[in-house]
DNA sequence: CTTCAAGGCCAC
DNA sequence: GTGGCCTTGAAG
């Protein structure tokens, strides 16, 4: 599709390093893929040091809210508070109210590469197989929501390949009914998204019950919300959009911030590709764009229509905070609430603190509201990056024989930098130790390895 | 057998 | 062109 080099953005806890595998498995650099699903599964083996995949319980991806009485899910999809509270799952088809990342309208199923509404299915499907190329009147930034999605049939195609919609899920021989090679992922995705919601579900009741025994420290003054709803920091932060080329149904909000309810209602129609601070990564003839398309006619027909690449997806943004950070190690421009403030001057590590600073100053973002747990896991996750990286480089990691050896070294060394650089931010902030911030973790993320690691 | 994600149909 | 509903057929 964008046969030139093209900058792109990617989340945090989909890629890492320097490249992008394409769907062949070749790259010229390493490539470290992280996807948000159950345990963690590390796979680095000297065959594949170049195509490394982690399945980490960890990602950043949350966005800003804390409401736990709507039980958002995350963008695209809440759960009804009705069967929140009543610890049932909702009555919809897949467990969970969702919404259609292109256009906010209701899904019917999932649909060439994930969940969307039958129009956008159709819609999809008509422009792949008729290889339609549109052009926007305007400024190819188009918003698309339900009522204004027949405006710009170009920018609605754009969003449906940014959130994810997949190309090759069309098919070329227009064969009727079977099952594709998405049915497993469609099928993970799901289990997954249940998962989520029993588990936050589980720590909305144990943030409850904390709340409700006082064990809450200064936020149990209101019994049945979660702590962390109370150190929720309303700030304005701008998150990049990701390239839709690493959207899939793994790209869903970070499923702690799911379950502490830091996924505002205001982002639950925007699409997974909107959802997190991300890793400027430079696309590679061959690489990100080959993904999507499958036999040279397509090609032909994608390459007529890659002036599709919407460039607002690219634009950088600004972000803001509310209060003036006094002196600290913080640029002076910034403004940083107190909350985030002594959470970042709790770290012990200089380097930690300044990564945190410069992640807060440096990065662009799109509008979203963040709060102290989310920088938190944005910062565990480029921790665990730097980790892999560091990891990798070593000429000592190499001589490991078994792969699982390093994997737990690594996770080994994750959790313990976390445990010594956290624990005494997270004290002051109600949570009496880091092993409850563990025990309610890993739990959510179905993780428990993190338990073991801190016993 | 059921499920469900494909493509097809057709009123609008 | 759109979008709701129908039909199909491989997978489980």
């Amino acid at each position: 599709m964008h046969e030139e080099a093209t900058s792109i953005s990617v989340p945090s806890s989909v890629a890492a390093s320097t490249t992008q595998s394409n769907q062949n498995g070749t790259t010229a650099a390493a490539t470290v893929s992280i996807v948000t699903t159950a345990d963690v599964d590390l796979d680095i083996t000297p065959e594949n040091e170049n195509n490394v995949e982690l399945e980490v319980p960890f990602s950043s991806s949350s966005t800003g809210g804390s409401s736990l009485s709507g039980m958002d899910m995350g963008p695209g999809y809440t759960i009804p508070p009705h069967s929140a509270s009543q610890g049932d799952l909702p009555d919809t088809k897949y467990g969970i109210e969702e919404l259609c990342p292109v256009c906010g309208d209701k899904v019917s199923g999932y649909h060439y590469g994930l969940l969307t509404c039958e129009s956008c299915k159709g819609f999809f499907k008509r422009t792949v197989q008729n290889k339609k190329v549109y052009t926007c009147v305007a400024e190819r930034s188009c918003h698309i929501d339900k009522t204004q999605r027949k405006r710009c049939p170009y920018c609605r195609f754009q969003k449906c390949l940014e959130v994810g919609m997949k190309l090759e899920a069309v098919r070329a021989d227009r064969m009727r009914g079977g099952r594709n090679k998405f049915g497993p992922m469609y099928k993970r995705d799901r289990a997954r998204k249940l998962q989520m919601m029993r588990q936050r579900q589980l720590a909305v009741q144990t943030l409850a019950q904390r709340g409700q025994l006082g064990e809450g420290g200064v936020y149990n003054n209101q019994p049945g919300t979660s702590p962390f709803a109370n150190i929720h920091i309303k700030q304005e932060i701008q998150i990049p959009q990701v390239s839709s080329l690493t959207s899939s149904p793994d790209s869903s909000p970070s499923p702690i911030a799911v379950a502490l309810g830091q996924v505002s209602a205001s982002t639950l129609m925007q699409p997974a590709s909107s959802q997190q601070p991300a890793l400027q990564i430079v696309g590679v003839p061959g690489t990100q764009s080959s993904m999507a398309m499958g036999g040279n006619e397509n090609k032909l027909w994608s390459t007529a229509n890659s002036t599709t690449t919407s460039p607002h997806s690219l634009s950088p943004k600004t972000f803001q905070f509310e209060t003036v950070l006094p002196g600290g190690s913080a640029p002076p421009s910034s403004k940083i609430s107190p909350l985030i403030r002594d959470f970042i001057q709790g770290i012990d590590d200089r380097e930690w603190q300044n990564s945190l600073y410069s992640l807060l100053q440096n990065q662009t973002y799109n509008q979203c509201e963040v709060d102290l747990f989310e920088l938190m896991c944005k910062v565990l996750d480029q921790n665990l990056f730097s980790q892999v990286d560091w990891a990798r480089n070593s000429i000592f990691f190499k001589d490991l024989k078994v792969a699982i050896g390093r994997a737990k070294n690594l996770y080994k060394s994750y959790l313990c930098h976390i445990h010594k650089n956290v624990q005494n931010a997270i004290e002051p902030l109600a949570i009496s130790n880091f092993q409850q911030f563990v025990v309610l973790y890993a739990p959510l993320n179905n993780c428990p390895k993190a338990l073991l690691y801190l016993k």
